[in-house]
DNA sequence: GTCCTTTGGGCTAGTATCAGACCATTGATG
DNA sequence: CATCAATGGTCTGATACTAGCCCAAAGGAC
């Protein structure tokens, strides 16, 4: 571990591409989650929240608009709309994905979300929770375990992204939306099986039980286990 | 949780802010954490691996030498000269600091270091590592623990950044970096104690014993005590 | 049907950033 | 003392991005 590799991990870029770039992905990350299903918000308040110019905004919209991911409409009522369901699960979009990512960001994406997801669980196992959180905690698990295949990642992103955020740390919320956001496409391409969802039903509930019992180390446990499921099934359809 | 406010941490900005704020940012926090302490590598490679233009590094750099962190020297075995002590651990610089980032702030930090800490230290306790790791643990370990009071910040970011280092994710160092980052205005506040240290140390020991055991979760647990100890120290210095 | 509000569409002028070339200084080395 | 290589210093033209303004369309309210 010489001085150099460890001052790589500070001085690393600035920012990671240029705006209109980053923010087509950004949008296609929304998208491809299913975290909005109708309408984007209008122009002038996303390019607010995204911290860029409306005419930028302007063209990572268009470019997603002639990718086929959105319908825009003018006028009061009209808005940009999605258009855009994820591909059939299959080996080839798997392929495809993986390809897309190469195999070494794929292990640095998986290693990434095992720790950001694991700390975040922690963190909240060991945090007191209110009754309003306890329940919304039941609530999200309550959600992705009876989901069906159709709505079934788009859950289990909410749950997880649901730990990260009642942890009450923005900072942590938005690097496991980073973490998971690496996956998505991945994620996408494996069918959902209904002895999966199954399976990750009980994992879930020993997430949540962890988490409201107060037991960090159980909680950890529980996570880890669930995610080495998911890379475990990855790594099968590849295999 | 409503779907507003799972949607902000995806729809957050794009960028964190302008290029060369960005940069002033990063060229201070290596040298506040004492990453160098020497000189900078030269503009030109420099600008290169922040991503950015030599024309904005620059207006960095001169911004850090009007502030004297910095002195700058021309010709051949020139270059920018780190010349920064940091101030002498005080209340009234602790206060200064938590001012600057505010409470809410704070909190968030030591949220997400302690998620992303503890994350990484039990992915490595899952991880088989090969002979070379496992000494470049221990001399780590043996490097921070016997550092007096001067050197002992450095080399405690060290020791940490090195175990997010060692899990082969470039996304997890960065992350690391990036969560320690946001204390170390607080840490370089609070004086350094000969009986912090050794009661730093024999925790140190013990994550490392438990990252060479392949425990995760005593790993988990070492490294949340010991982040809570820092953390205590801080409420303790605060009240 | 007229008007009003909400929304996308388009323009302009200014600023930030970039890539790349060239200049100036320094100090080691022969 | 002349040369050379490494380094910071400066300039220019091009591109990316921004803020702010006004236009155009759509559809509801009266």
């Amino acid at each position: 571990m010489s001085e150099v590799s460890r001052l790589a991990a500070v001085l690393r870029p600035v920012r990671g591409g240029n705006a209109f770039e980053e923010t087509v992905e950004r949008l296609l990350q929304v998208i491809k989650l299913g975290m909005v299903t109708e309408k984007l918000p209008p122009e002038r308040e996303l390019a607010v929240q995204l911290g860029i110019s409306r005419v930028t905004l302007r063209e990572a919209i268009r470019a997603l608009q002639e990718a086929g991911y959105l319908d825009v409409r003018r006028g009061r009522y009209g808005g940009a709309f999605v258009t855009y369901a994820p591909p059939p699960p299959s080996q080839t979009e798997l392929r495809k994905a993986v390809n897309d990512m190469g195999t070494d960001d794929l292990a640095d994406a998986l290693t990434f979300r095992m720790a950001v997801d694991c700390g975040a669980a922690q963190v909240l196992a060991t945090a007191e929770l209110s009754q309003a959180q306890r329940s919304t905690l039941r609530e999200r698990l309550l959600e992705v375990n009876s989901a069906g295949p159709d709505d079934y990642r788009r859950l289990d992103t909410a749950f997880h992204l649901a730990i990260a955020e009642m942890t009450g740390s923005p900072l942590l919320a938005a690097t496991g939306a980073d973490a998971r956001l690496r996956v998505t496409d991945l994620l996408n391409a494996i069918p959902v099986l209904h002895r999966n969802i199954e399976h990750a039903a009980t994992q879930h509930e020993a997430i949540v039980a962890a988490i409201l019992n107060g037991d960090p180390d159980a909680a950890r446990r529980a996570v880890a286990e669930h995610l080495e499921g998911t890379a475990a099934l990855l790594r099968g359809f590849l295999a």
